[in-house]
DNA sequence: AGCCTGACAGATA
DNA sequence: GTATCTGCCAGGC
């Protein structure tokens, strides 16, 4: 399709976000490299326009860290469905234990 | 084409 | 811990 690839691309990303279970995290680059196509940047390019139809407080950086602009929104919504943090003060998630593959 | 920008990542100081 | 740089890929001008 015309400027299909594009737009494949937006639902290929979406439909790996909606995927992720909660109280699990999947990072910009572990989409993409998922997906087999584009880099963390595209990603956060794809959420940052379409995202609001997804958990979009799922995806947060390689650091556990969810993205600046919604931090404190983020943040809520994950400690709220019993996402683990580093600690219990912290705004990183335990990526060891709530980083999820997409399998 | 060139240049800047961005919901990123990794390395370095 | 923070600050900065580079690499990455795509969009907008």
């Amino acid at each position: 399709m015309a400027h299909g690839a594009r737009e494949e691309y937006v639902e290929q990303v979406l439909s790996v976000v909606e995927r992720i279970p909660a109280g699990r995290v999947m990072t910009y680059g572990d989409v993409a490299e998922f997906l087999g196509k584009g880099g963390p940047r595209q990603v956060g390019w794809v959420m940052s326009h379409f995202g609001g139809a997804v958990p979009w407080w799922r995806v947060v950086r390689a650091d556990g860290r969810p993205a600046d602009c919604h931090a404190g929104e983020a943040i809520r919504r994950l400690r709220a469905e019993g996402t683990p943090f580093a600690g219990l003060a912290s705004e990183r998630v335990d990526m060891a234990r709530a980083r999820w593959d997409g399998a």
